[in-house]
DNA sequence: ACTAATTGTAAGTCGACACTTACGGTAAGC
DNA sequence: GCTTACCGTAAGTGTCGACTTACAATTAGT
């Protein structure tokens, strides 16, 4: 399973957030990927990678092309560490906020 | 307001990570934080000042000390573009899931 | 005023990584 | 079978950033 770690390192990349952003929209290949943006297909073949190394997206081969696809999976690990940080956090910061109210 | 790619980028370095999570445990001053770390004074401090203008915390002074605290504003925010990003994803997700189904 | 404590910043170094070109490998079409 | 299209990977390069040491600034205590 992907940590939070790889999640975040592998969003963190504008370039690489572009082509998740556009993977999200519908599934394309690798070339479609490339002509939208301002790298060359090699370098959306690595972030690709990344992306599915991290459970962001999934790929499957269609004849000589490789559909990549997004994965649930890894958004839903992002939302679960949200939602247990949202609520440890936000109680603390409760409690520092209430331990200042009497100063 | 700070968008995704800083909030992404401020997460994405584990030390930072760690910080961060700390200071949500419950609020800090710098010396305290770098104790625990396997990282100098002068790098948390660095690490802080990311995460300031990421909207991930904020910081009040206390005598020489300043205390860093968790700002909620910055998990709002990815909780923001997460929500939307995940109705958007899903929803192309399951229209290409069925659109494969009669195949 | 002087000292000590705490912090932010400047300058420099080193490793990671995003990118490129070049190459090899696989599937479709003639 | 040969060419064409599409893709992943290797090798090399340049840049960004995480880290360190050194220094300056502010505040509390004596």
């Amino acid at each position: 399973m992907a940590n939070a770690y790889r999640l975040f390192a592998a969003l963190s990349d504008p370039t690489r957030r572009a082509i998740f952003e556009r993977v999200a929209k519908r599934p394309q290949a690798v070339a479609s990927l490339a002509r939208g943006l301002p790298v060359s297909r090699p370098a959306v073949s690595q972030h690709l990678k990344v992306l599915k190394e991290a459970g962001l997206v999934t790929d499957r081969a269609e004849g000589t092309r490789r559909i990549y696809q997004i994965d649930p999976h890894g958004l839903g690990a992002i939302r679960q560490w949200l939602d247990r940080f949202w609520d440890d956090s936000l109680a603390a910061f409760k409690a520092a906020a209430e331990s200042d109210e009497g100063e």
